[in-house]
DNA sequence: TTGAAAGCGCTAACAC
DNA sequence: GTGTTAGCGCTTTCAA
């Protein structure tokens, strides 16, 4: 059903057709009625694409998802968390929030991607997730001068609209923490070196030890995926050193769970012989065994605001609150405590 | 840059260009080598939308996430390996997997967004995920004659394409598995009553039952969100009964979890006082204490076989495989074990 | 081998 | 208040 259709069936031009349905004021009522009611029994839609190439726009806000190694996993659930806010947002102002992947091993290089998604003008606006702090893909959006709003902070932040957790304070407070349990020997765990949230990260574990006066151990932070995979075997690894760790804090609650499983394994009772600290409050996270000590770090208030920066761009409004940095919490459970005798 | 510009600046037609970038054989190769040179230097990207216009196709293949209640997660974390095994396949014939999501609780029900999609033509094809036995979408998708593959089965199977995991036989094995135990009160914490697979796990579940010659007990088999505090909450109710099952069935490892929080609260040791079994043998599963007997159902598999599927009825073939099961596997651990004495 | 021109379905300026 | 018409950027027929 095109609207020539429509707009033959009832004998009117199509260009009547098209100022009756899209409220414009030099309709006749009559007519804009009859027009409607017809619309809605033949059950018309504007052709999505047709409308696009005349406005310009596409009315749809992309994000692109890094797939891990092995092609077959988002390499974090909270992303899920993330859109569906984002998108609940901008739906009220008929956008639409869509995702597309890119496999991190894959041919085509991100950057690419992110080139042709722009010269080819698919989105009318981006988010970018995952930041680099020197983030090659901000400098295209900009170059591009097309909106856009990161999740995370890049060295440009200044510059860009962001929204971000507070993943500093959230590592000193856990840093911290351990310290006043008496633990003098604290891990990191730390997600993949390149992200800005991984460098925030170490930032607060170091300035929690520098304030206690504490230097942090040789070898006691180590860089990998945010799997329970690599959280065990970074925990084996810690635990294997002559003088292991006490504590061990860790990227993500996923991670977490994995390194109480070497923990486990090497015979040591989790919160009571070595403290484990996850990030992210997730469900896992609080009924694992002993349940996890974590960061709570609202995913949705994140995404929400992400939705409302991105429209303010999109409109133009260049007035809207540029940077965000979300606070947040520890979540005390059972997987830590004060140092064994 | 557009071909008009392109055009100008090489002193061609756009006529020319365009058959010299699309491959026409009646373009002089010393012109398409120009034009193709030129072309790399300027970066042009033909638009994407006003290609799409004009070539009926926009290359992109839809799929619609379900998010649950609150608004703030996908329903289940394997949907991420299926879609990046199905976008890494359809990307080699220019097709790109591009994901939208629908708030369960949003004002637009999902219905309507699909009648939306089609009549806008958004997508050259979709793929349907979480089918239901008699699945409204299904029937849209049919009527409107567009390409499309489900991941699950409906009662109208043997008419649309499907790619499915076994989930009959997979709860008739997890069943089994106990009876061989010697357990004989077996309850299954399912997902929604309304999704196929549900009903399919309670069906293997049944039939074991059946074949050992034991009667289902009265309320052993509930219904529920796939999450760990679902999970929990419907172990917790199992356990308060008067004479409570000796193993659980869940319908996810996610809901395993929690259903060994509750055990563990009610001071059971799993996998001696009571069997609790997952399914979809995540990372998480493999890690938690003890390590969960789960069910293996090779996502990745199903995701590649599912582009294929699409890209052949995108080709308008119709005789390449219609349907496929996908066998499952169960990984024998430590979370479920002989009935105690 | 190339260029002119039609047209995909829609919106919006302009004429009546 | 309504119709005619010119594009949006591209592909593809047709004529040269």
């Amino acid at each position: 059903m095109s609207i020539h259709r429509l707009a033959r069936d009832l004998g009117l031009s199509i260009s009547t057709v098209s100022r009756a349905l899209n409220g414009y004021t030099d309709v006749a009522e009559a007519t804009r009625q009859r027009v409607e009611q017809r619309a809605r029994e033949l059950d018309y839609q504007p052709h999505a694409v047709a409308r696009s190439l005349k406005s310009g726009r596409s009315m749809s806000i992309g994000v692109v998802l890094p797939i891990d190694e092995v092609g077959e996993r988002f390499i974090d659930p909270m992303y899920s968390r993330l859109l569906g806010a984002v998108d609940a947002v901008v739906q009220d102002k008929g956008y639409r929030l869509v995702a597309t992947t890119h496999n991190v091993h894959g041919a085509e290089d991100e950057l690419a991607l992110y080139r042709r998604f722009l010269q080819a003008r698919w989105f009318d606006a981006h988010l970018v997730v995952r930041t680099r702090r020197d983030d090659a893909r901000v400098a295209l959006l900009q170059e591009a001068d097309v909106p856009f709003v990161t999740y995370g902070r890049t060295v440009a932040g200044e510059r860009h609209p962001w929204v971000d957790t507070d993943n500093e304070q959230a590592f000193l407070l856990a840093t911290q923490r351990q310290i006043e349990f008496g633990h003098r020997h604290v891990a990191l765990l730390n997600g993949p070196e390149v992200y800005t949230f991984s460098w925030l990260r170490e930032q607060g574990y170091r300035r929690a030890l520098e304030t206690a006066r504490l230097l942090p151990h040789a070898g006691s932070v180590l860089h990998g995926d945010p799997t329970e995979k690599t959280g065990y075997a970074m925990a084996r690894q810690m635990l294997a050193q002559a003088h292991p760790p006490t504590a061990l804090l860790c990227a993500t609650d996923a991670m977490a769970i994995g390194a109480m499983a070497a923990c486990r394994e090497a015979g040591l009772v989790v919160g009571r012989d070595v403290s484990v600290v996850g990030y992210g409050n997730t469900e896992t996270g609080a009924f694992s065994d002993p349940p996890l000590t974590t960061i709570e770090h609202r995913v949705s208030d994140n995404g929400r605001l992400i939705g409302q920066l991105l429209l303010a761009r999109l409109a133009g409004r260049t007035d809207a609150v540029w940077h965000h940095l979300e606070p947040v919490e520890l979540v005390p459970r059972a997987s830590d405590g004060p140092l064994a005798p």
